[in-house]
DNA sequence: GGGCGTTTTTGATCCAGATCATGGAGAGAT
DNA sequence: ATCTCTCCATGATCTGGATCAAAAACGCCC
């Protein structure tokens, strides 16, 4: 199962200050802000958490973080896709979900991760001290609820992906991520016919409760079927409503 | 499928306001406080809390309400259990969890609710007017606080739920289900060697993802075996270490 | 371009758990 | 005490997706 450990420990940090102008380097040019939990502070307010920010990058396939890692830390994602997953004992693992611009990392505020962050393109972040930003949520009241809006919004995300594990087959597990992929990829990009996926297979297959075969088989009878189309780092989708009607069951 | 049809939608409603002196009718004498939500206001800030508190009961087996509803109320559990859950057009059906003493149902603050409640258990139920409890949480702090505190410890067992059900056997996540029942029926009760199981077999399954039979035959295993013992409403368990060993794989 | 590690595809076979089928055990109701 | 209804147990069989086993298709580095 060498395929997929988790990208090795960096020998102190795989995270580098952000350099070379390519992050905005205040709020007001950030491209994500509105989406992030920041949108909760006016702009007035946001030089409070613009005091406590650090804009970092990490490479892709690097990790940000391991499950149990002291919190010393929480992020917003400002570019690129990072791996969330928990891992069993024996090498099992569960992808919780893929975190992509305007995504918050560590919304449970608790003293350690309950799972492991991986990049899996490169990744710049706003870095915001833990306990730092604890403090200024209990200080502005928007940006405690909105962290709370995230938190019921994931939860609600989670709870519809028990039944994806839980209750339903190969074919329907793999159109729910296309679809809802798409979804989240076209709130950032706008609408688009053709769909990025920076994850591997096997990463899919370990978000669906699969296997990377099985996901592969289903990919390929799809394109075969002219549901989808194959282009480079990642699919063109054809056929929407097949995949629609393929979830409804 | 009649087996687990959602329990009939009252003719208006099943709800009746709870008398008879079988709930505490304040908070300060009431036994959930400091587990629930309400723990995060002081004495002298609870009465707020109170003045919007409705306190109501629900017979055993009746729907609190549908997945989709309007949510005019959220609800804090003071007494009995209760099945949430999300349910496919075709009758399969996923259970994300059971309600016992101290939980809030209602967490997302949501417009509608995004799974059904249905009573396992007579049940009694502290209702709060949803509009009403956010504005009482955005101006007392604490209180907003300790719902984020209460989404994100919900965030975290579901994720451990997805790895239950995305990557576990059918033995191990029996194992897992009973050992997480029983800790959390230890909060409530103090430890107890035996365990009440009010959810049936088929609550179990659709719980863990599986059949019901595969639910039965793990469990008489486990008698026959003497890992555990069948005691009315529920089970004794004999050899913990038997199940914890289970889970670790 | 050619060698090499990694990921993906595709085929053959297997098996854990689903499905099907039946009987039994309680709990009410009359 | 018998009927009915619901839930649970257990045996027999089936199957969707896992597992096993090669190839093929990628990068990517020299």
């Amino acid at each position: 199962m060498e395929a997929h450990l988790p990208a090795q420990a960096a020998p102190i940090s795989n995270l580098s200050p952000c350099g070379g102008g390519q992050c905005a380097s205040v709020c007001a040019e950030c491209r994500v802000r509105l989406y992030a939990v920041c949108a909760a502070l006016a702009s007035d307010e946001i030089h409070e958490l613009e005091r406590i920010t650090q804009h970092v990058s990490l490479p892709a396939k690097a990790a940000l973080f391991h499950a149990g890692d002291e919190a010393q830390s929480v992020y917003t994602v400002t570019s690129g896709t990072l791996r969330l997953q928990r891992d069993l004992a024996d090498g099992r693992r569960q992808v919780i979900g893929f975190a992509i611009p305007g995504d918050f990392i560590g919304l449970a505020m608790d003293e350690h991760f309950g799972f492991s962050a991986d990049s899996l393109t490169p990744v710049n972040l706003c870095r915001f001290d833990r306990q730092a930003f604890a403090r200024l949520a209990h200080e502005r009241h928007g940006l405690l609820g909105r962290l709370h809006d995230f938190a019921s919004h994931e939860l609600g995300l989670a709870q519809e992906h028990m039944v994806v594990l839980g209750r339903r087959r190969a074919e329907e597990r793999v159109a729910a991520f296309l679809l809802r992929w798409r979804e989240r990829m076209a709130r950032l990009t706008g609408a688009s016919a053709t769909l990025a996926l920076p994850m591997g297979r096997q990463d899919i297959a370990d978000h669906l409760g699969l296997t990377i075969e099985t996901v592969s088989r289903t990919l390929a009878r799809w394109m075969r079927e002219k549901v989808i189309l194959d282009v480079p780092d990642g699919i063109r989708i054809l056929d929407q409503d097949r995949l629609e009607e393929t979830v409804a069951g």
